[in-house]
DNA sequence: ATTTTGACTTAAG
DNA sequence: GCTTAAGCCAAAA
């Protein structure tokens, strides 16, 4: 099998996302991290808005390390993605996500 | 090839 | 706890 190098880490953040369950949510950092840069959670910010409520990609799983969201692609944006959170029962603090019990760990 | 922008994170006030 | 500033990675202009 041939590497895929430009978009590399791409497949991996896609592979890893796939991975997290439902009602648990995810960080850009801690995606760019398992990714293996720890440092590239704005790319994995760019490589989501290309790619919207894709089946394949649950980007609404992913948010930011504080437990807010910087943005969605889909639906309203930020609203339909609260929704489909909290629809999958992940609990919200204030318009935050309680990365305490919500957030996936590998 | 260089500059700008963006769904980010961490540190400091 | 919230706001502001600086740093980093990748894609688009």
């Amino acid at each position: 099998m041939m590497v895929t190098m430009s978009s590399e880490f791409y497949e991996k953040i896609y592979t890893i996302l796939r991975k997290v369950p439902k009602g648990k949510v995810v960080t850009y950092g801690q995606l760019a991290r398992l990714a293996g840069s720890p440092r590239a959670a704005r790319a994995v910010g760019t490589c989501m808005r290309n790619n919207p409520d894709a089946p394949r990609t649950p980007c609404h799983r992913v948010v930011a390390s504080n437990g807010s969201m910087h943005g969605y692609s889909g639906g309203d944006g930020i609203p339909t993605k609260i929704k489909m959170l909290r629809e999958e029962g992940v609990q919200f603090k204030g318009g935050r996500v309680d990365l305490k019990i919500s957030q996936w760990q590998p």
